[in-house]
RNA sequence: GCCCCUAUAGCUCAGUCGGAUAGAGCAGUGGUUUCCUAAACCAUGUGCCCCAGGUUCAAUUCCUGGUAGGGGCACCA
């Protein structure tokens, strides 16, 4: 991550609520500035030394250097430039150096180092002001308009009604949902989606099994369809049903009854699942049923359209999709032998669906196992009309479960796969949350059972939280001994290394947040959290707020109430929560 | 056979648009508390960045080809 930071302008800025845990903060003034970060400063400050010196327009990136000791910022544009300008390096980085006009007066030292990096370092005042700004935007810390009100609908988990949710749905939705937080955070106007598949041979299949345990537990010993559901939750939804219903499905035709009970057991699921994604805190914007397009004969409409573009065409009796058209390794069956729809019809009518509500883009987030499914669904975007990059999936990877060290074996058929509610249940939801959100999307997860469980200094989480936790309590501690947190402390007190180094830390927050939310990455976020937490940690081990000194004790309650919002900020965007106390 | 993902320290993993001496946590070792929370801090070692080519002033990063591991290739969803 680049250090972010801010520079500030005189220009009117909206209102904005302070974040305090005691409310000793509601006197604070209203802030009259706009921020900005100090990466776009300093790249504007290069492009127009560049251009005064070689009259020549380039793209500035300002990084972070890899060393501290470097400089707060670095940009190599000079390397890049030597050869259409065939100058050495560093002659240019020197020439662009003489031209830089720092008007902000940000800077307190510009260097030329190595083949030809331009290394930054900013005034320790901009630091220390960076700290009262931070408090000041409070939770709109790290808030960006780059998303510009787009509407994006991000579709996750979305799992079958057929049974309980499994370990990867538990990624999928703290993924989705963190994802979400993170695109509005930057400005887009991002939700929730749920697909729920309540149509269709599945549902039949779920019903049939249910109906075999149910009959078996009206003394009419029935099998299971040989391709129906085996798990054991089946046995339990029929001994739910018989103690609702009694035995008033027996004397039914099969159909009827397969039917009846298809109906009540989806119901039953599907409450289930929206009970376990509730307690998960994730709240869905849309639960989409399959059923609502069917009503409508949707899907049959969007055959009409396909045939009428002459995207179809019968073949053993079956209908086709000519998908290859458009980049899919093959043709898809629209609808079957049987005349019946598949799967894939119902789909393209569901993601034209949500175009027509009004996205823009839609993002759909899906298991591994789904991986050849994404080139026919982009295939039917594009022959309806959407430009490719309008729909979007992201695959996300496996999950596996380590127990005593050992990967634990799921197998769908023996049934002992393990669900996603006994694992937030057995783990908090706290630890559960922040372990699927802490690696890459593209890697498996090893999710350490024992680990995320464990209360110890091992444990990511609660690092975090015990930060915190404890901010909360010297805060306390300090109001006890008469000391109010006041937004006029001098800050210029603020001058220890690891002060410093928090400060510098808690800039970045803003472009963490802009980093995940344009990789459509989460992993940053926890990452960097841990970041914070350890700066804070090693700030407060080696300083005492607390001190006879009245204003430096006030400057560093200053300094650990910004702490606190970032850390608020960040375990709010991934709806973990902030303890006062641990 | 074809497609997708992965390969970086003993382990689990970061590494942004290719840049300067490749990082963190855990584990290991040694230390820190009359003091605001020790669920904490400090010190300390380790790397054919899977292999081979290519592009480039510069490759862990981009391209090609391999190797190994995981997943997927239905008129299922």
């Amino acid at each position: 991550m680049s250090i972010s930071s801010f520079i500030f302008f005189s220009l009117p800025f909206e209102n904005f609520t302070v974040l305090s845990a005691f409310g000793v903060m509601s006197n604070v003034r209203k802030s009259t500035r706009i921020i900005m970060k100090a990466e776009i400063y300093l790249a504007q400050c290069v492009e127009s030394a560049l251009k005064q010196a070689y009259d020549t327009e380039a793209k500035v990136v300002i990084e972070k250097p890899r060393q501290e000791a470097w400089g707060d910022f670095a940009t190599t544009v000079a390397l890049g430039l030597a050869k259409s300008l065939r100058t050495a390096p560093r002659v240019i980085a020197d020439k662009i150096v003489e031209n830089i006009k720092d008007e902000a007066h940000l800077l307190d030292k510009i260097t030329v180092d190595g083949p030809g990096f331009i290394n930054f370092t900013l005034s320790k005042s901009h630091w220390q002001s960076s700290v009262r700004e931070i408090i000041g935007a409070g939770e709109k810390h790290g808030n960006d308009t780059w998303g510009n009100g787009k509407k994006i609908n991000i579709e996750f988990v979305s799992a079958n009604p057929t049974g309980p949710l499994n370990v990867v749905s538990a990624r999928a939705a703290a993924t989705g949902d963190v994802l979400v937080e993170l695109l509005n955070k930057v400005g887009f106007a991002a939700e929730r989606e749920y697909y729920i598949n309540d149509a269709g041979r599945q549902i039949r299949l779920l019903g049939a099994s249910v109906a075999a345990r149910y009959l078996t537990l009206c003394g009419k010993n029935t099998a299971v369809p040989d391709e129906g559901y085996q798990g054991e939750y089946v046995i339990g939804l029929a001994e739910q049903l018989k103690a609702e219903h009694g035995e008033e499905f027996v004397e039914l035709d099969d159909l009827e009854r397969n039917a009846r009970l298809s109906k009540l057991a989806l119901e039953k699921m599907v409450a289930l699942h929206k009970k376990v994604m509730e307690e998960y805190r994730v709240n869905y914007h849309t639960w989409f049923y399959e059923s609502s397009l069917r009503k409508k004969d949707v899907h049959f409409k969007i055959v009409d359209e396909l045939k009428s573009k002459n995207l179809t065409y019968e073949k053993d009796g079956a209908l086709w999709f000519k998908s290859s058209e458009f980049g899919d390794a093959k043709d898809r069956v629209l609808v079957t032998k049987e005349g019946e729809p598949t799967y894939f019809m119902v789909d393209i009518a569901y993601h034209q669906d949500k175009f027509e509500r009004g996205f823009e883009t839609l993002y759909d987030l899906w298991g591994p196992d789904h991986h050849g499914y994404i080139d026919r669904v982009s295939a039917a975007m594009q022959a309806l009309g959407y430009a490719k990059e309008k729909f979007n999936v992201r695959i996300i990877q496996q999950v596996n479960m380590l127990r005593d060290g050992e990967l634990v074996k799921m197998s769908k058929r023996a049934g002992n796969i393990i669900e996603m509610n006994e694992v937030v249940q057995e783990v908090g939801i706290d630890a559960a949350r922040f372990f699927f959100v802490m690696r890459k999307l593209d890697s498996p997860l090893d999710f350490d059972i024992d680990l995320a469980k464990k209360r110890s200094d091992e444990n990511p989480v609660y690092y975090v939280q015990y930060a915190h936790a404890r901010i909360v309590n010297v805060i306390q501690f300090a109001n006890e001994n008469g000391l109010e947190l006041s937004l006029d402390a001098d800050l210029s007190l603020l001058e220890a290394n690891e002060e410093i180094a928090l400060i510098r830390k808690l800039n970045e927050f803003p472009t963490v947040i802009g980093a995940c939310a344009r990789l459509m990455e989460v992993h940053h976020l926890p990452a960097y959290l841990m970041e914070v937490a350890a700066a804070f940690h090693s700030f407060y081990h080696n300083n005492r707020v607390v001190t006879d000194d009245r204003k430096l004790s006030e400057a560093r309650m200053m300094l650990l109430e910004a702490t606190r919002c970032v850390l608020l900020n960040g375990l709010k965007i991934l709806r973990i929560s902030a303890p006062d106390r641990m």
